[in-house]
DNA sequence: GCGCGTTGCTACAGATATTGTAGCGTCATG
DNA sequence: CATGACGCTACAATATCTGTAGCAACGCGC
């Protein structure tokens, strides 16, 4: 399979426009939720439902076109059964952001939050 | 004197009520504008004028919330002369945001964008 | 087969956030 | 003084998000 249609299929992503992938990855995880997402399911599939409670009770509108465009982008997918997990890619992904951890702990030390 | 001065004075970081620094981080930084403008300026102080060009002619109104709420986070200071720059702090950030930039060239290649 | 609970997902109105255009006051340079 | 760049703001038009309610489909116990 060269190339798979599904996904990224209508307006893809803001910035994309560049033709810099970066400014399109940017722009996706910049939207409301997104990065939670990915976050919280870092450990495993969570059912949309949980990911919902997961995720402060975000309204199921946004939660339900984030997971849309998450599918689109390759980064999840819905597992039926176990609901919505993180693909190869989107592992990959998670271990790019992990190191975020690490500094959101430095950085509240030094915010007086 | 409009508001807001002092650096997280109002419920800081959505979020944050969870008393993980993650929680907060991720809420920052999923929000429009925040991680392209810790991406541009990851070589160096850029004025706001610079950054609004850069940020795709991103609207001064935003660009100067986000600009504020970095600041209040103390992520990036004003410096007169050379505009906004990273603090630090900022720095510390930029190098956690790095892999994205590497997993953006993976992603990119696997969704035919 | 009939409730019952859970799943993924949608409608819709009200509240927020973002955009786009215009413009302010300040400072430096000519 | 004129010009231009700076950081920053006002304000109306949009776009996006929230919160509540509810749908059809699936499994489970009975």
């Amino acid at each position: 399979m060269p190339k798979q249609a599904p996904a990224m299929k209508k307006r893809a992503v803001r910035g994309s426009r560049t033709g810099r992938p970066i400014m399109a990855l940017l722009d996706l995880l910049g939207r409301r939720w997104t990065l939670r997402i990915l976050w919280e399911l870092r450990e495993g599939p969570l059912t949309s439902r949980a990911l919902r409670t997961a995720c402060d009770e975000a309204s199921p509108t946004v939660m339900q076109t984030r997971l849309t465009e998450l599918r689109d982008a390759g980064l999840i997918e819905l597992l039926p059964g176990d609901g919505y997990g993180l693909t190869a890619l989107g592992r990959d992904l998670k271990e790019s952001l992990l190191p975020l951890h690490r500094f959101a702990e430095r950085w509240s030390k030094q915010t007086t939050n």
